[in-house]
DNA sequence: TTAGTAAGTGAGAACCATTCCAATGTAACT
DNA sequence: AGTTACATTGGAATGGTTCTCACTTACTAA
């Protein structure tokens, strides 16, 4: 269960953006600021079902978009079929195993220059009107890395 | 129809990946590295219908999947509900249209620079063994900036 | 050149994440 | 409180992708 203060935040969030406010969307916030586990849709409905027993999954898929064109959420792929989401406070971008699916949030200082340039350069280039961009690097998690018996080479 | 050079190319590449060379492969493949429109698996089966009338669906996302593997191709979703496919011969990252979904191909000096460096940093941070990298900017194309009458305030 | 064999192909069925639909409920504004 | 536009529900429909399996084929080693 989500904290006060972060009952508090979500709601001004949700507000700020001019939603309205749904019991339904506040928890499935509340649930998103407070996890950082890139859960999908099936994950989250477990994840509030104290909450939200009969929440549809229709709601957690409309309330997810609607997010999404909000800017508050993104959407990642890890192969498995399924869309995972992530709660977007501060900028950051995901490293992802192409052996187990694990998705771990990378930033560092700098990161939000890179990404400046990048949509700078791309403006320039293509003429696109830039609204956002993603970035996701693909690797072995250390863990599949011993699971497969891989000895890094350095 | 892909052009010889084309075609000895393609040939090499399989080779090269020590992939079975099949005519469906073989095919599919040219018409991937003369392409640049970021197909989906029906633009595919519609662009080689002439040398493969009857190829299955499979065999194109067997075919797909098995070029993704290899880091030959790259898959692209652009919000139509459909993976398109690219053919990765130059590093270079999309630029996509959040409105029609147009893809466009970016890449200037430095970009590799960027994205080792991001690969670097990644490692780092995470400990994963990279592999590869997706980079991706949304943005309004030229033409549905005029299509939405979107005046750029610079 | 010719088996032998591991791998690829194709048609259709199956799968399953996501969207659609129509009815019901409710948040926000007057 | 009344109104209205928007959100929620649950079930059905959709459709992209994968699975299955019988058949075919590309490679390899003699």
């Amino acid at each position: 269960m989500a904290s006060n203060a972060v009952m508090e935040e979500t709601l001004q969030v949700l507000k700020d953006h001019k939603l309205r406010v749904t019991p339904q969307r506040h928890i499935i916030l509340a649930y998103l600021v407070s996890h950082h586990n890139h859960p999908t849709v099936e994950t989250i409905r477990d994840g509030v079902g104290k909450e939200l027993p009969n929440v549809g999954a229709s709601t957690v898929y409309n309330t997810l978009n609607t997010f999404v064109d909000h800017h508050l959420v993104v959407e990642l792929q890890n192969g498995d079929g399924s869309t995972h989401y992530d709660y977007f406070g501060t900028p950051h971008y995901h490293a992802i195993c192409t052996n187990c699916g694990r998705i771990v949030d990378v930033t560092y200082p700098g990161f939000s220059d890179t990404e400046k340039s990048l949509e700078k350069k791309t403006a320039e280039l293509s003429g696109y009107m830039i609204s956002g961009n993603h970035m996701e690097v693909y690797g072995l998690c250390p863990e599949c890395q011993i699971k497969l018996g891989i000895k890094n080479n350095e």
